[in-house]
DNA sequence: TTCCAGGCTTAAC
DNA sequence: GTTAAGCATGGA
């Protein structure tokens, strides 16, 4: 066929920058089997994405030190515009664009950060780049247990997402917000979603599909915190879902969820403590962080999950 | 059965 | 502005 390319096509490469370990980040990519957006090996990672209107498996590797290979296991070759947002989507989603030597300063001086950084050195916030998967995933792990969350994404993605056949494996794009515009609430309360979680991942889709909220719209605001007001407006959305969107969607180093009942078993496990930290005793704690808190609690759930 | 989980909203002070 | 109670759902 004209234009087919053979299998295994490297589409292109990414030059890596120094503190990255593409293993460790591996590992995190790992810690749930019941991820249901990727799928990881000992190798890489592989993904399902729409580029183009064109679904396409790519999958990620790092042969040699210092380089990450993309490349298309399955679709046609997307064009040169698709291969570059395909690439900002990577560069966001392992964070490659940050120098690291900073945190390492401030990690390799802290009691309780030196050994996780030491142990996973080279890890990278893993992002979500897209805002609505972001939203939607932080949305459903609100008071419940992760395994939970991960249990609804897969319910949410299967009932509505796209798929692809391959290798004897289902992979999964997350559903895009447009997909929902005529969802009704019963429909996610039978995938087991609450009531609120129902409502506030519709509001989200709408808000999304109809331009009025987006990820450069929030990265445009003079501030994260200005970006966090933003998201606090939308009901259903509180400070530990807008802390986590700017955490792992917006870039920002910055961001501390302090209510995370995660982060807040992790200073108790490796402090010691016969309780779990306040919010106010974790922003103490984090007073010599400042600047890389959303950093520290990235290590600091790797001490529990 | 009880308690907990990578919380949020509302109502009361 | 801060705090308490109510809300839901599955897992251990």
């Amino acid at each position: 066929m004209w234009g087919r390319r053979g299998m295994n096509d490297l589409l292109f490469e990414l030059p890596l920058p120094a503190l990255f370990d593409f293993d460790v980040c591996l590992e995190y990519l790992n810690r749930s089997p019941l991820e249901c957006l990727y799928r990881t090996d000992q190798q890489g990672v592989t993904r399902y994405f729409i580029l183009d209107n064109m679904p396409v498996l790519i999958r990620l590797t790092v042969p040699e030190e210092s380089k990450l290979q993309v490349t298309l296991l399955h679709g046609t070759a997307p064009g040169p515009e698709a291969q570059e947002r395909l690439a900002r989507y990577i560069m966001e989603w392992f964070d490659l664009g940050r120098d690291l030597a900073p945190f390492y300063r401030v990690a390799e001086a802290d009691p309780l950060l030196q050994p996780l950084a030491q142990q996973h050195r080279g890890l990278r916030i893993v992002g979500i780049p897209d805002l609505f998967e972001a939203l939607c995933w932080a949305i459903l792990g609100q008071q419940v247990n992760l395994a939970f969350a991960y249990r609804l994404k897969h319910q949410l993605t299967a009932a509505y997402g796209k798929s692809l056949e391959w290798g004897g494996q289902t992979y999964y794009e997350f559903p895009a917000p447009e997909v929902f515009a005529e969802v009704e609430l019963e429909e996610l309360f039978a995938l087991q979603l609450t009531r609120s979680k129902a409502r506030t991942v519709l509001e989200v889709a709408a808000l999304i599909a109809s331009g009025g909220l987006s990820r450069e719209e929030l990265l445009a605001k003079p501030s994260p915190e200005a970006a966090e007001q933003r998201l606090l407006e939308i009901r259903g959305v509180g400070p530990w879902t807008s802390q986590y969107v700017r955490m792992r969607c917006l870039d920002d180093t910055t961001a501390f969820p302090v209510g995370d009942v995660g982060l807040q078993n992790a200073v108790k496990f490796l402090t010691g403590m016969d309780r779990k930290p306040t919010p106010a005793e974790l922003v103490q704690l984090a007073q010599p962080w400042r600047g890389w808190e959303a950093y520290a609690t990235f290590y600091l759930w790797r001490a529990l999950y």
